[in-house]
DNA sequence: ACACTCCGTTGCGCTATGTGCAATGACAGT
DNA sequence: ACTGTCATTGCACATAGCGCAACGGAGTGT
């Protein structure tokens, strides 16, 4: 809708891989590069991105403090924080804790696993329902008129030859989901890594965010990972008390 | 320079505090309904801001995004990170990594005290140089010409009793960091907080950062502080090590 | 020392873009 | 049903933002 404004946004998002130079970036985007000096220009001023050197821009600090101040305000997060850290501490494997947005998964915060396999993901980052542990848990959540619509608008790419790739199947798994209270993504997003994750509840029962456990095949087979699930719910558990949740009542939305 | 991107960042450090209705943002910067808008729904689509049920807007998620990305590029950060969080776990007390940007301080990381007194920082945030530790240390590492443009530009606002007040004492105690290889800031920025901090030098000895303990006096007083400067220094150390700092040379700049 | 290249920067003139306004629509409270 | 609050849309105007082309300064090779 508001061109200056969109193509400085796609700006910052070309900056966050790496510094680049003016000329580089108006290439990148398709603009000529006065206009995207001007654009840096105002970025810079707002502390959005930062010059490096002459010719190089990064991005800037605005960028980090605004980003701590919204993931303050996310209640979820900081309650979480606790919890998870200790079942990181614990397991040792790497916690995420994410939540519903638009149609996908979006990371809200990550504890990272002692081994050294590192995941690819990222505090911000987006991933699809369909195949992670914490998108089941976060669709199965919703009340099954919503769970239909959610699922019949996804698309189902076949990530890894265990991807689930059709709505029907989608639903059916949706429904263990709910019934056991944690949800399993056996190898279905990449192939060396398998999760289980839970639901973490608020003061009315409703679902605020899904916490996960992520394992790397080659350390721990299916069974070894389920058996982390009670340590798993249970520091869902003490996160939903932190969050306010007293009951049992399983609460839909 | 260019008014619609100006106006949606300003927007974005408005929502920041809190999720704000069209209204207020509008009445808040000045602008037309419409035009703000405008402006969310680009924002929007980059998933700047996020719509929070009908009326309330808040923060997106591409800013958490954009904003680890943007951390992770710095090497400092990473690299300083175990020592400093060892530095943390052995005190118990915070723990700040700062560096220089454009007159100010900016915190690249923090690791909270154990204690419950919180301290109102934040990565991202700003801090003036003249009444912090981390700030001593990195004007007290440029060269003296440097050094004298940038306390002559300073505005030393007095915020507590013992802040220093005038570009001549400033520079008189950056001789004094320079020398001993740390800075106090003794009460000089928050009434009840006094803070050491040392440099994080790289390869070439440049600092490239400050690292800095703050604690509240109630818990120690001025020679408990002064008692932990060789931790402090020790992993500042181990942090300049991992930056691929060598020998002992000073290093300027 | 000179020419050459590479980039960031500036001035200019045009028009698409972003704007304010006023009307409309959606919704909730009384 | 009436009223008030707010988000949303259509429209017409003006300006803000754009691409272009020329400039300048730093770096490089001959």
């Amino acid at each position: 809708m508001s061109q200056s404004l969109d193509r400085a946004l796609t700006l910052l998002t070309h900056l966050a891989k790496e510094p680049k130079t003016l000329d580089q970036l108006a290439e990148e985007i398709g603009v000529h590069k006065s206009t995207v000096l001007r654009l840096l220009r105002t970025l810079e001023e707002h502390h959005f991105v930062h010059r490096e050197g002459v010719r190089h821009y990064r991005l800037g600090t605005a960028l980090f403090d605004l980003a701590n101040q919204s993931l303050e305000q996310r209640d979820v997060r900081r309650s979480a924080e606790p919890a998870l850290a200790a079942l990181n501490e614990r397991t040792g494997h790497t916690v995420h804790l994410a939540s519903y947005e638009d149609g996908e998964v979006v990371y809200i915060d990550k504890f990272e696993g002692h081994h050294s396999v590192r995941m690819y993901s990222r505090v911000g980052k987006r991933a699809p329902l369909h195949c992670t542990a914490v998108g089941k848990v976060l669709v199965a959540s919703f009340p099954p008129r919503r769970r239909q619509d959610v699922a019949a608008g996804l698309d189902y790419p076949a990530l890894t030859a265990s991807t689930i790739t059709s709505a029907r199947d989608y639903l059916a798994e949706l429904d263990l989901v709910a019934e056991r209270g944690f949800a399993l993504d056996n190898a279905e997003h990449e192939d060396f890594i398998h999760c289980v994750a839970a639901p973490i509840r608020g003061a009315r029962g409703e679902v605020l965010a899904a916490a996960s456990l992520s394992v790397p095949r080659v350390l721990l087979d299916l069974d070894g990972l389920l058996a982390l699930v009670p340590d798993l719910l249970a520091a869902a558990e003490e996160a939903s008390a932190r969050c306010g949740w007293t009951g049992h009542e399983k609460g839909n939305q």
